[in-house]
DNA sequence: GGGCTTAGGAAA
DNA sequence: TTCCTAAGCCCT
C-alpha cells in the first residue's frame, strides 16, 4: 500500500503530496487523515496522509517507506483533507498550512534530533581527543541524548562532535514530537466482580479499619476514582491504598485525565423557554431543513434581544435528535461566561468549549473529546470551524459580521465561507445569525444574487426577527452633536446630556456602559513640548505605551523599550505617554462624580487569565455603577441593570481610511446600544459625535438597518467594491524600495495582462502598486496591489500564473508576496 | 590545495 | 523550510 503525504514544509516547491511506502506493520494504523513522521531529504518531517492506494505502478526505487505514526486516531478526517486541498486554492495559501490550522497547536510537530554512542567498526578510541573521548563517556552514561543539549554542553566543540558523528562513533536519531504530552492521573480501579468485596472485607483483620472503608467505597460507588479524590475523601493515606492493591484486590493505573478548564464550575441545567411566535417561525424554518438534509444557509437578521441564542439552543436541540452534530462559533471577544453558560446549561457534557484563553494542554483535551466523540456540540472562536465531526448537521456563526471570523495570517481564511463548503459535504444547515449582517451577506439574500448563486457560492435565505422578546421597546438613542458641545465652551468628553444622564443613574443605582473606540485615542507616546512621536525604528508606526509593563512596543515586530521620561529630542519632561483613552475617561468620571464605581476593561486590564471574566462578573453583581471599555463592552453582554449606554466617540471609527468605515460604525452602534434596556427597565442611549449627519449614524440611531443598507449598498456599487465586486489584495515586500517598485509593476502588468484575456466573462481591474498604507513592517518595506474583479473568474489560476512569472524574475531575492483573498483590513 | 563561505536546488 | 553540494574565494 502506497500513501501520499503533504509535508511540513510551506513552500512552493513542496506544495504538494509525496508518494510513501506503508510497511505492513502500519497497514491499520494509516488512514486518510494521518500524521506521519516521514523521511524527507536528509531529515524526518511530519506529514499529513491524504490519499491512499495499492499503486503496483510506483516507481519502487525512489519511494522510501513512512517512519512513524504520531497517532492512534488520525487527527483529520478524509472530509477535513479535502477541505485543506480546497482552502489552498481558494485562499491562495500552501496546502500543509491549511492542514495545520485545523489542529490544535499541541499537535504541532516539534522536531528532536537525538544522538546515542556506537562503536565504530574497526577504529580505535586512541584517535579520539581527549575532549571527545570526553563526550562519549557522557553519552555512554545515558541512552540518547539530545544533540542541542550536547552543543550547548560542549559549546565550542561542534566540529569535533560532528567529526563523531560522520566517524561513527554517534548515531543520529530523528524523532518527530508532539508539543504536547496528556495529562495522567493515578487511578483507583474497583475489582471485575463487585461481589468479591463483601469477602474480602471479612477477610481483613479487624485493625485493618482503613482498608475495609475503601473497600466499603467500592461498594457504594463501584467508579473508578482518581487516587488523590479518594485519599482526599476518605481521609486516609496512599499507603492504605496500595495496600490493597498489593493484595491484587484493588487496581491502581496511570490513565489520561482531561484537563477541563471548567471542571470545577457546576452549570445550571436550563430547559428550553417558550418561543415566541417570530422565534418559532425561525426555528421551525431551521429544522425543517435540517430534517430534509438540505444544504440551507440562512441569514438569521434578529435586532438585539431578540432572542437569537434560544433559537440557536433549540436548533442545535433538533440536530441532535438527529444523531448530528453542531458548531457554534462566536466572536472571541463576546465568548462570554455567559454564552458558555448557557451551551454548558442546555447540553451539559455534550459541549467542548474552543477558544483562545485555554493554554495549549486545555486546548488540546477539549478538542479529543470531539475525536473521541464525547461531545456532539462545540462551541467556540474561528478555529473551532474545524471540529473534526464526521456527520454534522448544523453550523452556526453568531454575530456572522465580525471581522474575527476572517484569519489575518495564513491560510487567510473567511469562517462564514469554510462553513458553508463544509456544510455542502455533509448536506447540513448554516445559519448566520447577527443584529447587523454583514454587506456581503445580506447581498447574498437579494434577487440580484439569488440569480448568480453557484454551488460555491449559494444564495443565503434570509429569516428576520424584528422584534425583542416580551415586547421590550429598543432603547431611545439620542444623537449629540459634539460640535455644538465645544461652541457652548463644552470642552469636556461628556456632553451636558450625557452628564445629567449619568448622574440619574447613579442617583437611581441603575448601571451605565461606556464605549470609547480604541481608536481615535492614541496609546501613543508624545513630547507636549516639541511634537516628539515615538516610532519604531524598523516599522512605519509610532510604538505603544503599555501600562501593565511600563513599556513602549511595537505592535508588528516586538520591539520594545523602557518608558521615556524625557524627551529623547528636545529634553523635555512634558512627555506623555498615553493610555488606552479609557485611563482617561476613568479618571475624568472619578473628577465628575466623586465616589463612582468605575470597571475598566481594555488590553491592560483583561490580558489577565480570567480577568475577563472576573470583572463582568463583579458588574453583574452591582459591584460598579459603569462599566467602561474597547470594543468589547459592545458585544454581547446582556445586564438587567443596565439603563444607559453612552458611545463616547462615535466617529473613531468612521474617519478610518476604509470603505467598510461606514458599515463597522454602524455595527458598532448598533451594537452597543442593544446593551440598555434588556429587561424590565427601559433603556436610553447617547451617541457622541462630531458628525450628526453622516447616514451610518442616523440609521444606528433609529435602528433602521434597512435603510443603512440600502444607502451603503448604492456606495458599494458605485466604486466597485463589495458585495457588487470581489477584491485581492497582493503585498509585496522586501528591504530595498527599488526592486520592490520594479516587481510590484511587474506583478501588475502581468495581471492586467491576464484580465485582458478573460473577455466578456468576468470584469478585473488591477490597482497600483502604491505603497502600503503601513509602508514598513520589520524593516521590510511594503507595497501593494488590488484586484477587483466579478463574474464567472478561475481567480486562483490567474494569481499562480502572477506569482509564477514573480518568482522567476526576482529568484533568490527574499521577495515575499503575500495573497489575501477578500480581505477584511486592507493594510 | 584545503578550508571556509555562499548560492541554488532537491526533497518521494 | 532545511540541508547538501558545488562553486567561488582566500590564505597558507
Amino acid at each position: 500500500m502506497y500513501a501520499k503525504v503533504i509535508v511540513d514544509v510551506p513552500a512552493k516547491q513542496t506544495n504538494r503530496a509525496f508518494d510513501y511506502r506503508v510497511p505492513d506493520s502500519m497497514k491499520d494504523w494509516i488512514a486518510v487523515g494521518s500524521r506521519v513522521g516521514v523521511p524527507f531529504g536528509p531529515r524526518t518531517l511530519q506529514g499529513f496522509v491524504v490519499e491512499l492506494h495499492e499503486g503496483s505502478e510506483m516507481d519502487a526505487g525512489k519511494i522510501k517507506p513512512i517512519g512513524q505514526t504520531l497517532d492512534l486516531t488520525p487527527p483529520l478526517t478524509p472530509e477535513l483533507v479535502k477541505l485543506g486541498r480546497w482552502m489552498s486554492r481558494t485562499y491562495m495559501c500552501h496546502e500543509i498550512t491549511a492542514l495545520q490550522a485545523m489542529i490544535p497547536g499541541a499537535l504541532k510537530a516539534k522536531y528532536e534530533r537525538h544522538v546515542c554512542a556506537r562503536e565504530p567498526q574497526g577504529q580505535q578510541h586512541a584517535l579520539l581527543l581527549p575532549v571527545q573521548q570526553e563526550i562519549m563517556q557522557f553519552v555512554r552514561s545515558r541512552e540518547t541524548v539530545e544533540l542541542d543539549s550536547l552543543l550547548a554542553r560542549y559549546a565550542s566543540e561542534g566540529a569535533l562532535i560532528r567529526q563523531l558523528i560522520v566517524e561513527g562513533y554517534l548515531e543520529e536519531i530523528q524523532l518527530v514530537k508532539d508539543r504536547m504530552t496528556t495529562k495522567k492521573a493515578l487511578t483507583v480501579f474497583p475489582p471485575e466482580q463487585l461481589e468479591q468485596l463483601d469477602g474480602w472485607i471479612e477477610e481483613l483483620p479487624a485493625r485493618a479499619a482503613k482498608q475495609k472503608e475503601v473497600l466499603e467505597h467500592f461498594k457504594q460507588q463501584p467508579d473508578p476514582i482518581k487516587l488523590t479524590e479518594l485519599l482526599s475523601e476518605l481521609n486516609i493515606s496512599a499507603s492504605t491504598v496500595k495496600g490493597l492493591a498489593e493484595r491484587g484486590w484493588l487496581r491502581i493505573e496511570e490513565v489520561e485525565v482531561q484537563r477541563d478548564p471548567y471542571a470545577s464550575r457546576s452549570f445550571k441545567p436550563t430547559s428550553p423557554l417558550p418561543l415566541t411566535p417570530e422565534q418559532q417561525q425561525v426555528y421551525g424554518r431551521i429544522r425543517d431543513s435540517l430534517h430534509a438534509r438540505q444544504r440551507h444557509v440562512f441569514l438569521l437578521q434578529g435586532v438585539t434581544g431578540s432572542g437569537k441564542t434560544e433559537v440557536y439552543l433549540q436548533s442545535i436541540q433538533s440536530c441532535l435528535d438527529l444523531g448530528r452534530e453542531a458548531i457554534v462559533l462566536v466572536p472571541e471577544i463576546s465568548l462570554t461566561p455567559q454564552m458558555v453558560e448557557r451551551f454548558k446549561g442546555r447540553f451539559g457534557n455534550r459541549v467542548a468549549v474552543l477558544h483562545s484563553r485555554l493554554s495549549h494542554g486545555e486546548r488540546y483535551d477539549e478538542w479529543r473529546k470531539i475525536v473521541r466523540r464525547d461531545v456532539q456540540v462545540v462551541i467556540g472562536a474561528r478555529s473551532a470551524i474545524f471540529a473534526p465531526f464526521t456527520n454534522l448537521g448544523l453550523i452556526i456563526i453568531d454575530e456572522e459580521h465580525e471581522t474575527t471570523y476572517k484569519q489575518e495570517e495564513s491560510p487567510k481564511y473567511h469562517a462564514r465561507d469554510v462553513a458553508v463548503a463544509r456544510a455542502r459535504y455533509h448536506g447540513a444547515s448554516v445559519v448566520l445569525g447577527s443584529a447587523t449582517p454583514s454587506l456581503e451577506s445580506i447581498f447574498r439574500t437579494l434577487p440580484q444574487a439569488r440569480q448568480q448563486a453557484t454551488e460555491q457560492r449559494p444564495a443565503f435565505e434570509l429569516l428576520s426577527m424584528p422584534s425583542r422578546v416580551e415586547g421590550r421597546p429598543l432603547p431611545k438613542v439620542n444623537i449629540v452633536d459634539m460640535r455644538e458641545e465645544l461652541k457652548n465652551g463644552n470642552r469636556s468628553m461628556f456632553s451636558r446630556d450625557l452628564y445629567k444622564a449619568i448622574e440619574e443613574r447613579l442617583h437611581k443605582k441603575e448601571q451605565i456602559v461606556l464605549l470609547l473606540n480604541r481608536r481615535g485615542y492614541a496609546t501613543f507616546v508624545m513630547c507636549r513640548t516639541c511634537g516628539y512621536v515615538a516610532d519604531c525604528p524598523h516599522c512605519d508606526i509610532s510604538l505603544t505605551y503599555h501600562q501593565s509593563s511600563k513599556a513602549i512596543r511595537c505592535h508588528y515586530c516586538g520591539y520594545a523599550e523602557r518608558e521615556l521620561s524625557v524627551c529623547p529630542d528636545c529634553g523635555s519632561e512634558h512627555i506623555r505617554h498615553f493610555g488606552t483613552g479609557t485611563q482617561r475617561v476613568e479618571e475624568e468620571l472619578g473628577k465628575l462624580f466623586p465616589g463612582i464605581r468605575v470597571i475598566r476593561m481594555d488590553v491592560d486590564t483583561t490580558t489577565e487569565k480570567g480577568s475577563h471574566e472576573k470583572w463582568l462578573t463583579m458588574f453583574r453583581n452591582r459591584q460598579a455603577d459603569v462599566l467602561l471599555g474597547t470594543q468589547m463592552v459592545a458585544k454581547g453582554l446582556d445586564f438587567p441593570y443596565v439603563t444607559l449606554v453612552g458611545a463616547l466617540a462615535a466617529d473613531s471609527v468612521l474617519n478610518l481610511p476604509d470603505f467598510r468605515s461606514a458599515e463597522r460604525t454602524f455595527q458598532l452602534l448598533t451594537q452597543v446600544a442593544g446593551r440598555a434596556g434588556r429587561h424590565q427597565l427601559p433603556g436610553e442611549v447617547f451617541v457622541q459625535t462630531y458628525t450628526p449627519e453622516h447616514y451610518s449614524i442616523i440609521s444606528a440611531s433609529r435602528h433602521d438597518y434597512a435603510s443603512f443598507m440600502q444607502k451603503e449598498m448604492q456606495m458599494r456599487q458605485l466604486h466597485n467594491y463589495p458585495p457588487f465586486h470581489r477584491l485581492v489584495l497582493l503585498t509585496l515586500s522586501h528591504e530595498q524600495v527599488p526592486l520592490l517598485l520594479r516587481s510590484g509593476e511587474m506583478l501588475a502588468s502581468r495581471l492586467k495582462e491576464l484580465s485582458q484575456s478573460l473577455a466578456g466573462r468576468a470584469e478585473m481591474e488591477v490597482l497600483g502598486p502604491v505603497a502600503s498604507p503601513i509602508s514598513r513592517i520589520k524593516d521590510r518595506y511594503r507595497f501593494q496591489c488590488m484586484i477587483k474583479y466579478r463574474g464567472e473568474t478561475d481567480i486562483a489560476s490567474i494569481l499562480e500564473q502572477a506569482s509564477t512569472v514573480l518568482d522567476e524574475a526576482v529568484k533568490g531575492q527574499k521577495l515575499t508576496l503575500s495573497i489575501d483573498v477578500d480581505p477584511l483590513l486592507l493594510m
